[in-house]
DNA sequence: CGAGGGTTTGAAGTGCATCAAATAGTGTGG
DNA sequence: CCACACTATTTGATGCACTTCAAACCCTCG
């Protein structure tokens, strides 16, 4: 790790946390005083996985990747995450190896902190412990329902799925215009498939559904149509409940 | 549901659930004064997914299948999981719908608990909590490692990384022998392929590591050959830490 | 012995990957 | 403001892995 500019804290970011609003009063305050900001650059790796974990992260500003990768350098993409969320976490009851590696995706600015110190404090406040499973069990079914999409779904109905949670549809069908977050390349890896064929399932999608592309903006005449097409291959009916993340 | 016989309860087969030994002393007795014994026969539906959850379970004998499926029939499997395991406890923080189906894959018996017993007893108990999350925490790595799996690994190689899982294999490279512990068509949904699929894919395996097939009985003369085959589209080096489920 | 499910095998089809190359976009320094 | 370099995206051609449909085989169990 090599060139990351260290700055003033901002409590402000932790508080924005939900988890960390379970803990006592003063825990913020303590995880400010321990809190270290770091600014990855594109490219830059945070954490490797089966390192041993000392720290976690949490995201205040860009986009982050979590992948494993083979000795001959295949990646699989567990996650792309942004502002808000937490990484490298999950060394906490098991393992005490980082189960995956990290790197920005784009300049980017994470806080980190010890793994230590939201572990002692989850072992002696019930209520952060509470939470903490909470979120496990909302993680939880996302990965389910990620499992059962890449064995259920085909590349265009993966990225139909994809816009949908983007476009945080209400119930009305009416158009919507989304953007997509980051490069299409990556969206293809996130998505489980290779950039051509992101590029021949976007089209695939387009035909089917109607859908408008102009490069990174997408345009949904019609909500319905798409989740037609999309959700038939799903377990779930369309406004699904534990859509967000 | 229909004709479940009920049975004399054994509070050991609660003692023997690691999850449960970390509550209070008068926990499991609690437990059994609540519990159900059910005896599912084969094809048997426990809990169906998105359903209001109000149950979980501990399977004291025989295997039981949890899947997701589509309108049109379509399955995913998530698990088969067998004596000493859970289900139905996902719903426990999050959603209050069970987030897979359960059936019996054989005449099986199980244990069914109040969520809401478990759930008070969790809000009251850290050290269960405790307990809760690194179960949960364990969990979720093997979650992990079975997405990267579905994404790099190729069928034979799948099959390969199942039949290590279940050789419970030390260091030794020596020749070891195993059971498929269930019908092949259900490993190959387990899998995430087709029966055909799996049958072409054994063989395949067979050829390229030496294993010798004897219809459910599979002998490893070179664990060495088979983690060189297996292993190489996989992020994680052989005697992977967390094989164990 | 016969019925029915599990398993294998064969023949085709499909979807996605791969390799290769053209095209569009973006940011740079001149 | 342009030309260049570099990356992202698309398009085409081809191959492979897995699926699908069909049928044979095998095995167990009544």
């Amino acid at each position: 790790m090599h060139g990351l500019s260290e700055q003033p804290i901002t409590t402000k970011s932790l508080q924005n946390v939900p988890l960390f609003r379970a803990g006592p009063p003063d825990f913020i305050a303590r995880l400010s005083a321990q809190a270290t900001v770091l600014s990855p650059g594109k490219g830059h790796v945070l954490i490797v996985h089966e390192e041993p974990a000392t720290r976690f992260f949490i995201i205040t500003k860009g986009w982050i990747k979590l992948y494993r990768e083979t000795l001959d350098g295949t990646q699989a993409v567990v996650d792309i995450l942004n502002a808000g969320h937490l990484f490298g976490e999950g060394a906490l009851f098991q393992g005490d190896t980082y189960p995956y590696s990290a790197e920005a995706v784009e300049e980017s600015e994470v806080i980190s902190l010890p793994l230590s110190l939201l572990k002692s404090e989850i072992e002696n406040n019930p209520a952060l412990a509470l939470s903490m499973l909470k979120a496990m069990a909302q993680h939880r079914r996302l990965m389910d329902k990620e499992l059962e999409h890449r064995s259920l779904q085909n590349a265009p109905q993966r990225i139909g799925c994809f816009l949908l949670r983007l476009s945080h549809s209400p119930a009305a069908p009416g158009p919507v215009t989304i953007h997509l977050p980051y490069d299409k390349t990556l969206v293809a890896a996130r998505l489980g498939m290779q950039p051509e064929t992101f590029s021949r399932a976007l089209a695939k999608l387009k035909i089917a559904t109607g859908i408008d592309i102009h490069g990174a903006s997408i345009n949904i005449p019609s909500l319905d149509a798409l989740v037609n097409f999309t959700c038939a291959a799903c377990s779930s009916e369309f406004p699904c409940k534990d859509m967000d993340v």
